[in-house]
DNA sequence: CTGAAAGCGCTAACAA
DNA sequence: TTGTTAGCGCTTTCAG
């Protein structure tokens, strides 16, 4: 044990006990036309029986195809990636392709060698679902030269190929069903200021108030970086704020999860006191206390998508660079009605124009 | 583009440029001693301008070396997967392996052509993250004929390579941690009843309970099935048991949530009314309501373990075919003395002596 | 329909 | 110290 176990079993060793040439085996076994249907068959049985597995670096070294796609990621520990990861490979694997994983945990010394162990060996595509990609690694993948497509990604220069999750629509959704419950005074507390899913989540909050004659108190707009620590900071910040704001539109999930337990910390029920509404929809959005209505981006499908456009530009064809999912409400417990009867004049009509 | 982006530079490309022989390149590369270092150097330099990257399938199909892992998890959405993950990674970096990564999500298929595309690529050993393992999925795997490890496998029968949490003495832990607080009436609501780990942490609760001359009333042990559903089940059964107990533990922190949360709905507070603690310490333990208690099981150090001892597995060594890695007790907010002044003669001297 | 031969990019004897 | 040669397992012309 430890060496390579009695050595595998190749065509020519099926090729001798068949009586034929190899590159007979190796028709019959791709099912090529130009083989006897029958002695086809006969080999397919003894390889069968042999324990014959083909072996893909000798195959890929003369096809020069890998079927291999690279899948880039900071890190695992991101509960939002399951689901997107999840959609990538189920498309990948329905196309032939197989995975090959390259964390980076934010290191770019690891990012640089994971790149280098993308180009050994020989992805023929790259799938970037890093939340943050390091600046630098960007170019490296680039110097690939193939066909890469990046997913939510951060930053404000649009990127050749991309699917991202609609963070606008996302945020007039959020708003617009905040003002439906009988909210105008709502206040955002934001997530990383470089973040471009940031910028448009705050820019569809502001249009969404604007649009229905609402300038929000700048006091209600708070700074935060999309940890709870965000959302504990952010409800203090409000809280001292002259008018009080009646709901939070939060950033991201975690972000209204540090929210929530603020409020809770200074005696504020939500949502008879506060409603809160987070972004994300992550697995825990739903046992959070009380469960928190939010956002949630169509990871799932974002997942599939990106892993489609590879395959088509895989095939040469031109494919849109990017694309945008639309994300969805999911109501749960944490908002409510604004507590003391604030009026109720909310011209919800022109926030709901963007709504499917 | 589509196609191959204009050939991939190789050693041959370098020798000529070089005026060398293409071995010499080879050696060159590698750091082989056989060549002049003035040569070695220029050659390498040439390499790095030309922009060459070795090819792994061509030298892997020499050396019958791949340097590839397989990782197989059901799937990534699990939020206890991610830092064992990280654990393998790191390690199998460091040795210079790469991973690839087979997920099945329970789909007996999905396990069928996992396993294949391992074998395929031939893997060098495997890796077994995922807590349950279809019945079918092990055969197929050994077939590979290279080593396994797996992770917290949840099947009774002891399999050859395994590196698991200490699930026995982990209940010890917290049972003693409540019995120390006070608690005498402790409750147990179980996990998936032919979980390994289930049975493990159920003996750890009857038999620290034992030590301590306490037999549980039977009412207060109740089935679950490891989701948070189980939790509130429990939590509503316990709550007709005519002898009510002070103190839950958990099988894992997800029966803990629900556990928190049926509580909350019925008016129990935690921990003043009632103790609860988990098992797993995943990422939202930190963000419960309140904070879980919980003992943490030693994911990091888990894949860790499991990835040195593929390696030397792969090195031909010999190694304890399972190992246990202790779990530890993380404090946060759900678990206090007894609410009425329960009789405190817990003799915990006796739980105590397995702990560290 | 089948076989012979070449070659993918690389490493590893064996000679020089 | 270097070059020559063979060959890893497979696919793919090119001839039969």
């Amino acid at each position: 044990m430890g060496r390579r176990a009695s050595r595998r079993v190749s065509i020519k060793d099926i090729a001798r006990r068949a009586g034929v040439s190899h590159s007979t085996v190796s028709r019959a076994l791709r099912g090529s036309p130009l083989v006897n249907p029958r002695t086809a068959e006969r080999i397919r049985r003894l390889a069968a029986r042999m324990g014959y597995v083909p072996n893909a670096a000798a195959r890929s070294l003369v096809t020069t195809r890998t079927s291999i796609i690279g899948l880039v990621i900071t890190t695992l520990a991101d509960p939002f990636l399951a689901e997107i990861v999840r959609g990538v490979e189920e498309v990948a694997l329905e196309a032939g392709y197989r995975l090959f994983l390259a964390t980076s945990n934010a290191d770019p010394e690891r990012e640089l060698a994971a790149v280098r162990a993308l180009a050994e060996s020989r992805v023929e595509g790259v799938i970037v679902a890093s939340s943050r990609v390091g600046e630098l690694y960007l170019p490296h993948l680039e110097a690939l030269g193939v066909p890469i497509v990046l997913i939510n990604q951060q930053r404000e220069a649009p990127f050749i190929y991309s699917v991202a999750a609609d963070s606008y629509q996302g945020a007039v959704l959020a708003v617009s069903y905040l003002m439906r419950l009988g909210h105008t005074r709502i206040a955002y507390i934001a997530g990383p200021p470089m973040a471009r899913s940031n910028r448009l989540r705050w820019m569809g909050y502001q249009e969404t108030l604007a649009a229905a004659g609402i300038t929000p108190d700048p006091e209600w707009i708070v700074e935060g970086n999309g940890r709870p620590e965000a959302g504990e900071w952010g409800i203090q910040r409000l809280l001292e704020a002259p008018v009080r704001p009646t709901a939070v539109f939060c950033y991201n999930d975690m972000t209204a999860i540090g929210a929530l337990r603020a409020a809770r910390a200074v005696g504020l029920r939500v949502p008879e006191d506060l409603s809160i509404i987070g972004f994300d929809d992550i697995l825990f959005a739903a046992y959070t206390e009380p469960p928190l209505t939010t956002i949630a981006q169509p990871k799932y499908e974002m997942g599939r998508t990106a892993m489609s456009m590879l395959l088509r530009l895989l095939q040469g064809e031109r494919v849109s660079p990017s694309l945008q999912l639309p994300c969805r409400l999911v109501e749960r417990a944490s908002c409510g009605p604004p507590p003391e009867g604030s009026i109720p004049m909310v011209p919800h009509l022109l926030a709901e124009r963007r709504l499917p």
